[in-house]
DNA sequence: CGTTACCTGAAA
DNA sequence: TTTCAGGTAACG
């Protein structure tokens, strides 16, 4: 579900609410058996239990969260996780329970009353409970935001790749955090045909491309990423980035800036999206 | 390099 | 009933 916009939206929510909490207690459903990666779900728990979070990161789509003592835990959401904080309960102790307790895989409460609920339809996503960080994002690539990613290093990741361009832009270790949506509308913003080999771009092609994956980022993070289906931000509200796609999911409808229908082909076994006017 | 498995539910 | 889904690891 989440690509790097809706992952760094949770993040950022979810800073002010669990920053310096300690989880007290840690569950995960027998239901879950992968769930948690490493290790069995009851050694993770009891190894999770009495740590206090001290700092929350992101990267590519993982969520790094760091504990006293030296310890990360690291989510990943996959195609239909979620992280929901419910607040502590009001002083006339209301509560507000998990709103879908059907998918509810995972719970963390935390020393305020707090509580931070894992849900994931799918099962398929994944945690861990490392001391060494790299050994789970060691191989990604370059954060899409972050300086180290210029246009240079574009056309350097893009160079010798025989693959579709698109099927670049979603592998992590080329570049982190990109998915369907995200690929999609860069090769949109930069004119692309997604199909084409990666190594066949011009170097202006290329360029084009760097500055539309940052450009299209951007904006997806500025509406709070994409809620096409089971994304939901760490509050349970949808982002409004879908209401802003330019072809993902488009299909049959007119191109906004030609009026060409928008085609649907399969990329790397993906579902892909494009206008085969504007894009070559 | 492309394809398939992992899961479950919604939509076609 | 069949297909499809914001992802990725493990295949051949």
């Amino acid at each position: 579900m989440p690509e790097l916009p809706e992952v760094e939206t949770i993040r950022r929510d979810l800073t002010s609410r669990i920053i310096g909490r300690t989880v007290v207690e840690a569950w995960v459903s027998p239901d879950a058996p992968r769930l948690v990666q490493d290790e069995t779900p009851e050694s993770f728990c009891r190894r999770l239990a009495g740590r206090t979070i001290e700092e929350l990161d992101r990267r590519g789509k993982y969520l790094l969260l760091r504990l006293a003592g030296g310890l990360t835990w690291i989510v990943h959401l996959r195609m239909t996780g979620g992280l929901i904080h419910l607040p502590p309960p009001k002083a006339d102790g209301a509560r507000n329970g998990c709103r879908d307790e059907r998918f509810l895989r995972a719970r963390f409460r935390l020393d305020d009353g707090g509580e931070l609920c894992y849900v994931d339809l799918r099962k398929l996503g994944t945690m861990w409970l490392v001391e060494d960080e790299s050994s789970v994002v060691g191989k990604l690539g370059p954060e899409p935001l972050g300086e180290a990613f210029d246009p240079q290093e574009m056309r350097r990741l893009l160079a010798k790749r025989a693959a579709p361009v698109k099927s670049v832009l979603m592998d992590q270790r080329a570049i982190a955090g990109i998915g369907n949506i995200y690929a999609d509308e860069s090769l949109f913003e930069a004119r692309i045909r997604p199909a084409k080999a990666a190594r066949r771009l011009s170097r202006v092609a290329a360029e084009r491309l760097h500055w539309a994956i940052r450009k299209v980022l951007v904006e997806a993070l500025g509406n709070r990423g994409s809620s096409f289906r089971d994304y939901v931000d760490a509050e349970g509200e949808q982002g409004m980035h879908q209401l802003r796609v330019k072809v993902f999911r488009r299909t049959g409808e007119p191109c906004y800036v030609c009026g060409t229908a928008i085609r649907r082909i399969k990329v790397g076994g993906r579902s892909t999206h494009y206008c085969p006017r504007c894009q070559r």
